[in-house]
DNA sequence: TGTTCAATGTCGCAA
DNA sequence: TTGCGACGTTGAACA
């Protein structure tokens, strides 16, 4: 890992092409040779960067560009895509280089599987009387999130994502489609269950006789809070 | 902007609960007080990180914690989502400071909105006598890319991706099924263009009517730098 | 300010 | 390897 602040220009060329102007940034160099250039701001993605496997290599400018002020330039090139990443430094004013030795890696807990089992055990949430019937219910096309029966015994397929976007509404409504052509469970119809739900989605499902369900996942977690975790 | 490297742990608790075990990791506080923690690989992404808005506070450890080896933590508070990330700093053994003042920002091309400009301009692209009749035709679901005219009149909805892929001949089958309701546009036939068409998307846009077009990017921009030289 | 859509998306899993 | 969906998505344009 090395970390250098320098005062410099990037071009990138690969899937687009993007320009950097002359600026003070951060420069990451990982020893995998990708090569990450941040801002003093932003969120975490860099203003430009090279994914690995990529090779580095760094050039004594060309004469117009040594005489525009350039004292290095160093060129990243990815070896599948052949995308290429160009750094023209000015100026080095932080340069350090240190071993890290590989990362344990990042333990992750609680997501959309949560949504799904918190509401398998509170299904009564969609309706009265409705029973789990099981989660991610096999079909060809792949597995359900709950299948579940209401009271009067007819079969309900739901759909669960943590936002509701129009692309769950096609998800559930091709799930629809192959459930009813099978005659023991047929009718089936759906529910899109979802912490929050687009309005367009909404439009697309009731056009399409999906009812949806807003979730309230603190509500239903009670007062596991995640964050009372930490103290 | 401040550089750290620093042997540490990791808490975040938000959306999500993640745990970063102790390692040696490059942490990025930025003058915002949004901070990043990266390893020495991996792709752009840090392990964990806190987007600004947010409060950075640096606190003496408690004093199990300090028995366990921490000289420091470190907690970051999301403003508004109370998101919060921790960090036990154990050993820093690199620390940078600098002030690197507002980027100018990246410049880009080549995204979709230039592919869209571009056929809007060389519509002829498309077929003989083609003809433009708007750019974002509004639709209750959302603006079709591209509307024009074939040679008889007939309407062509036309769904512009850089890149291919099969969502978007959903979304032009949407909006298909959606514009063959107006009587004053029906029929509608459908032209599925990006610079670069997957085999699945091409077999299911062509199953159901919908002509796939590859487009040149270069080459266009080659014309339209051409034209724009004549005047 | 909120909503919608693209992205050099990235990431992880399963077939 | 490829396909597919989730993501603490992020970012930008637009109403």
């Amino acid at each position: 890992m090395r970390l250098v602040i320098a005062t410099c220009s990037v071009d990138y060329a690969g899937r687009l092409s993007a320009h950097l102007p002359l600026a003070t940034r951060v420069i990451m160099l990982k020893s995998d040779g990708s090569v990450l250039i941040h801002s003093d701001g932003g969120s975490y993605k860099p203003l430009n960067w090279m994914a690995p496997p990529c090779t580095f290599e760094a050039l004594a400018p060309e004469d117009a560009q040594k005489e525009a002020g350039v004292v290095e330039t160093w060129k990243v090139i990815h070896q599948k895509t052949s995308d290429i990443l160009v750094v023209n430094i000015h100026e080095i004013h932080e340069d350090t280089s240190r071993e890290l030795g590989s990362d344990p890696g990042l333990i992750k807990d609680g997501v959309e599987s949560d949504l799904q089992k918190l509401l398998a055990e509170q299904i009564e949430i969609v309706g009265e009387g409705v029973s789990l019937v099981r989660r991610e219910y096999m079909t060809a096309i792949g597995p359900v999130d709950i299948l579940a029966t209401d009271s009067q015994g007819q079969s309900i397929a739901i759909e669960i994502k943590r936002r509701g976007d129009i692309d769950g509404v096609e998800q559930l409504t091709r799930y629809l489609e192959l459930l009813n052509r099978d005659p023991l469970l047929a009718p089936v119809r759906g529910v899109y269950a979802a912490q929050e739900i687009k309005p367009q989605a909404r439009t697309l499902a009731e056009d399409r006789g999906i009812a949806c369900l807003v979730l309230d996942y603190d509500h239903m977690r009670g007062l596991d809070n995640a964050s009372e975790r930490l103290f």
